[in-house]
DNA sequence: GAGCACTGC
């Protein structure tokens, strides 16, 4: 009788939350073994049927409170719905491509709803970025007649805003990533929708291959990426040949004109690329009325081409840098309604993260700096790079949102014509040491049969197992330690989460928390082109000249305290006058409350009592062992593997470099630049990598006097000499040859006097 | 003597 009860429970198992199914057949196949066991298992019966209703009544809830979409009939997608709805119902993966604009992003979730995907579980929605996944859930919300937080709900980095009822859950691709931790599965959605997974940050190209291999153990579930038109065939044959669907975009026609420099060789394009600029703007004047906005790779061309607009330009005409270091009230300018001609200079931020309204005109140099990490010199550099074919054509699209527009490019349809096709994936850039900690976490083998879209490059995967195991996170057989497992539990860069567990042990992590979160926010210290100097000296305060990292203690130990008795106002007024971001400090803050809740579960503890500049500085340094530099002449720096190296100018030991750093960050611009440091005592680096030094010895002899064999040690690290010669007993480094020594020296030629330590003459050695 | 852009339990 009890059999047909389990056999009906096990039935009703297809009605109940995806979530909820697995964990109860596991009781019900417990329950059924102590029924064939003879034993009783009423009462276990009784409560695993209670949750069995529980969570039908919740899936049949959900089912009861589908909202009937409706469509706003001028979007481009909605006549594509039933194409789509149909390739969802035959197909567990569908593509769907279209530029913005098209409504795809709004409009998908919707159209899952409306074939009743989000019952049994949640209809999963991520997006590359913060601002974006917020959005994004209050306008869905807004076109089903809901609050946010109840059938759409939102999560992101600080803020959880999914409700119980919640059907969509818009989120960070991060966020989804992270969350393969506890429900390796993602049983918590029954429909994943991938957005702009075109963009091909390291976040989407992991999760694409999480994905695919989840699709054998997750037959029901569905899943949605969608892309702009570039490529969509990449995605398609990643997921075994799914359909794609596009969708045209609500654009019109752009006119690309071509206008390549003129100069034979690089320095005179270089010198010519100025004018051009002046030029194609008289040029686009003379099209009509509307606002330019021009690509530039960097600040600094930024700078230029707006001085030299000013004085070519009347007044009338407005000019706006936009690149990401600026405040975000500075950035906001572009959205100010204006009169009059505007000409917008951006960096790649226009690209992608922020559109710029209402631009009827676009000027491409068609060069962008590129973050590419130098697996041989361990940079990050950020060369200024010819942009790609995809690239070039964003950025055209740009102007062909409100009329048709105009794009001309700094270079030739030859050069366009020889431009790869697609930027790089941040997969091919990138340090890999974070991925690879998170897929040996996971589990998920050996990194060569990661079903990737890209495969890194076997030298970056090596370079990632090195730097693990640089940082004690994998053994010499290149497994996860204890240490590991902390820090792939650490939402940080393995390199700070490493300072976490050491500042344990150092006793210094309430300062190193403080300064680990400042070094994953941006810099909070602003130094706008026009007050160089003004912020200078306003947070000359927070200068230290042995550390830069005591330096932001010094500057959170000022906001915490002006904080306590300050109005919001009068505390973003002080920010001002320090020319500081209130935004990137008030996130530091949030990091930092963060980071502690997570020391706390890892166990990590605080010192109650304030640690000293050697205490804190270890902690720091057991991060930083590759990024350890040696003063030679002058002003330059010899780093790990001979690099050479230079302390970034904006640092508090710029004007008196001490003998020996550690940076940050090594980062190349206009030179290879230490971004971050503080003095260290190459000691310190010895005892903290015992795991890395290398130790030669010289000069190995008797001595009589002491009556023993000795040697000149000397100790590197990649290559740096942190201690050139120190007089060591030479039967701890070879018993054999220090026996030899003993003979010869002492027995020999009658030098022997004292007492011998017998473990000098032993053959087995110490 | 000075920096492209994002993001996470």
């Amino acid at each position: 009788m009890s059999t047909t009860e389990l056999e009906q429970l096990e039935q009703r198992l297809a009605h109940c939350l995806l979530c909820d199914r697995a964990p109860l057949q596991r009781r019900l196949a417990g329950l059924r073994r102590r029924l064939r066991g003879n034993r009783p298992i009423d009462r276990g019966l009784t409560a695993v049927a209670a949750e069995v209703a529980a969570s039908e009544a919740r899936r049949a809830q959900r089912q009861q409170a589908l909202p009937m979409p409706e469509y706003p009939l001028d979007l481009p997608v909605v006549e594509h719905r039933e194409a789509i709805a149909a390739a969802l119902t035959g197909h567990q993966v569908v593509i769907v491509c279209g530029e913005t604009g098209s409504g795809k992003t709004t409009q998908l979730p919707k159209i899952c709803l409306e074939l009743g995907r989000g019952v049994d579980g949640l209809i999963g929605h991520t997006q590359p970025r913060r601002i974006a996944a917020r959005s994004l859930a209050a306008r869905i919300a807004e076109e089903l007649h809901t609050e946010v937080g109840s059938q759409v709900g939102f999560k992101v980095r600080f803020s959880d805003r999914v409700g119980a009822d919640s059907l969509i859950k818009v989120m960070t691709d991060g966020i989804l990533l992270a969350e393969t931790r506890s429900d390796p599965q993602l049983l918590a959605y029954d429909t994943l929708i991938i957005d702009e997974a075109h963009e091909r940050s390291l976040n989407v190209d992991f999760l694409l291959g999480y994905i695919k291999r989840l699709l054998a153990q997750r037959p029901e579930l569905k899943v949605i990426v969608t892309s702009a038109t570039i490529d969509p065939e990449r995605f398609s044959r990643h997921f075994d040949d799914a359909p794609i669907i596009e969708v045209s975009g609500r654009t019109y026609p752009v006119e690309v004109r071509y206008r390549p420099l003129a100069g034979e060789d690089e320095d005179a394009r270089e010198r010519d690329r100025g004018q051009a600029i002046l030029d194609a703007v008289d040029e686009l004047e003379r099209a009509g009325p509307g606002d330019i906005l021009v690509f530039l790779p960097g600040e600094r061309d930024i700078r230029e081409t707006s001085e030299r607009l000013r004085k070519h330009h009347p007044p009338h005409t407005e000019i706006l840098p936009l690149y990401g270091r600026l405040s975000v009230q500075q950035q906001q300018q572009v959205f100010r309604p204006h009169s009059g001609r505007r000409i917008v200079l951006a960096t790649n931020v226009a690209e992608t993260s922020l559109t710029v309204p209402g631009i009827r005109y676009v000027v491409d140099t068609g060069l962008a700096r590129i973050s590419r990490y130098s697996y041989r010199t361990k940079v990050q550099r950020l060369p200024v790079e010819p942009v790609s074919q995809a690239s070039a054509n964003q950025r055209a699209g740009r102007c062909g949102r409100v009329a048709p527009g105009i794009c001309i490019r700094l270079y030739s349809e030859e050069d366009y014509d020889q431009r790869p096709a697609f930027t790089d994936p941040e997969i091919r850039r990138t340090s890999l040491a974070s991925v690879i900690l998170q897929m040996l976490q996971l589990g998920l083998g050996d990194i060569e049969d990661f079903p990737f879209i890209d495969p890194p490059d076997p030298r970056y995967v090596r370079d990632g197992f090195r730097l693990l195991h640089e940082l004690q996170a994998i053994d010499d057989d290149s497994r996860l330690t204890d240490t590991g497992r902390q820090l792939a539990r650490l939402p940080l860069d393995v390199r700070l989460g490493r300072m976490l567990v050491a500042a344990h042990a150092e006793g210094s992590l309430d300062e190193v928390l403080v300064i680990v979160s400042a070094l994953t926010v941006p810099d909070p210290r602003l130094r706008p082109l026009e007050a160089q100097q003004a912020a200078d000296e306003a947070q000359a305060p927070f200068r230290d000249e042995q550390s830069d990292f005591v330096g932001f203690l010094r500057l959170w130990r000022f906001y915490r305290e002006q904080e306590r008795h300050l109005t919001r106002r009068k505390l973003q007024r002080l920010c001002e006058r320090h020319y500081l971001s209130w935004v990137r400090l008030r996130e530091w803050k949030d990091i930092h409350g963060q980071l502690l809740g997570l020391v706390r579960e890892l166990d990590l503890q605080l010192n109650s009592e304030p640690a000293d500049h050697a205490a804190i500085h270890r902690a720091l340094l057991t991060g930083l062992l590759g990024n350890l530099a040696f003063k030679g002449e002058g002003q330059e720096y010899t780093g790990a593997r001979g690099i050479k190296l230079h302390i970034f100018p904006g640092s508090g030991l710029f004007r008196k470099p001490p003998k020996w750093i550690m940076a940050a960050e090594l980062v190349e611009t206009g030179r290879q630049y230490a971004r971050t440091v503080a003095r260290v005592e190459p000691q310190w680096a010895e005892h903290l990598a015992p795991h890395l030094v290398k130790r030669s010895w010289r000069d190995a002899h008797w001595e009589q006097r002491r009556g023993r064999a000795v040697a000149d040690e000397q100790v590197s690290l990649y290559g740096l000499v942190l201690v050139p010669a120190r007089r060591v007993d030479y039967s701890q480094v070879d018993p054999v040859a220090a026996r030899e020594l003993f003979i010869r020296g002492a027995l020999v030629r009658g030098e022997y006097r004292t007492v011998p330590d017998w473990r000098f003459i032993s053959t087995t050695g110490p």
